[in-house]
DNA sequence: CTAGATTTTGAAAAAATCCTGAAAATCAGC
DNA sequence: GCTGATTTTCAGGATTTTTTCAAAATCTAG
């Protein structure tokens, strides 16, 4: 397996490399767009990390074009923004799934494998976690295969916890990704609650596990350790 | 953590300093562009905080300078103005935060523990200090490689240690760091004593050692040695 | 060694947070 | 403009954490 690791910073394009090299991967590395697009145009690659807070362009314009020129390149965005608009428009784009700075690379290895075994086996472009599973493209979401219909607060909401998984994600962040552009609303939060138990009785309805761990004082950790 | 305030009034200048010396950081002063340049060039801070409106030039110029002389310090405008515009050049020439006067000296510590916070644990991994692991990302502590549950009053007293391990550390600035927000004056600094009682046995019950060493008189020190 | 100050400890009061159910407000489609 | 769905607000009770308090243990100065 190929793969192309698009990523400037250099100490952590390094230990990405390195590590994924030890985990029996034919590793390339690029530390800019235009260096990307002529390497993937020579190679055919697996799988491309790309890190979209890259210099000098828009890191999803970038997508864009891997995926216009590589149809079949798994696509997984790096991403230091904390954005919903970012992520949801990455995986629009075509893109395969997303990991947020600061990750374990056993967590960037886990998505590659996931990745792989998805491209290769059944071609879906969704977001699996457990029983649950996510389809960016179509904003449906199914427990063990059924599908639950979710308001657009609750999709967010899933989809904020699911790509942040084992992160204490605080309620003022949460509700911004939920509330969309507003961001001086630091008022009232109660409003999280609700959405947290509908989307709770929903999974659960549909024979899923909560998966939603209130930690006290700090936020929610969707955990499935 | 090292601190340069760069501040004409003196006066300001002092009580600045005095309050940050007593939150535990290493603090130096300027009170002109040129001494500022000369004392950045010489030692390396983990944060500089610039009153723009400083004589003899252009603070932002002065900014400009810092920024390009010592990239990875933090950088905090302090200015008279509360125009947008100011601070959105200040912004731009690369400080990483900004506050307008008059402010209250809580409100400047806060900013700076976020900054120091954004800059020196984004993109880290973990803290690691003898059989103690700290993962900030998921605001996990494991010890022996178990994981311990601490409340939030407890995961920030650790994290303030284990970043400031071997120096004596007051009541007060503990205090401070313990209460994140709401910090007026704090009259009764007993409840340190349970936090600090409450972290102690959960990380001997975890099998840990007890490195909070109570110093008579003085506060408390983190001390590994 | 003693006296006074400081730290440790346990327990109880106070405060904060989370969960729930239901009502009020808002939004979207017709 | 109406209607149903969605979002937000609100109040209670349950739970957890934070803070207070007082007694016991420990420390330092003199």
């Amino acid at each position: 397996m190929k793969l192309l690791v698009v990523e400037d910073e250099i100490a952590l394009q390094r230990s990405i490399v390195s590590y994924l090299t030890d985990m029996d991967y034919i590793c390339e590395a690029a530390t800019s767009f235009s260096e990307a697009l002529m390497k993937s145009s020579v190679h055919e690659y697996d799988c491309i990390l790309v890190d979209i807070t890259l210099p000098g362009g828009s890191g999803l314009d970038l997508i864009r074009e891997l995926k216009q020129q590589h149809k079949e390149s798994g696509l997984i965005i790096i991403s230091a923004k904390d954005s919903l608009d970012d992520r949801l428009h990455g995986l629009n784009l075509g893109a395969d799934d997303y990991l947020t700075k600061p990750f374990h690379l056993s967590e960037l290895n886990a998505r590659i494998k996931a990745l792989l075994r998805r491209k290769y086996f059944n071609g879906m472009q969704t977001i699996d976690v457990e029983e649950i599973t996510i389809d960016p493209s179509r904003s449906a979401v199914t427990v063990h295969g059924n599908e639950i219909n979710l308001t657009k607060s609750e999709y967010r909401l899933l989809l904020y916890f699911v790509t942040n998984r084992e992160r204490v994600l605080s309620k003022e962040s949460i509700a911004e990704h939920i509330g969309g552009d507003q961001s001086d609303m630091l008022d009232n939060l109660d409003f999280i609650y609700s959405h947290i138990k509908n989307l709770r009785k929903k999974v659960l309805d549909a024979g899923g596990t909560d998966y939603v761990k209130a930690v006290y004082g700090m936020g929610y950790k969707f955990s499935t350790v």
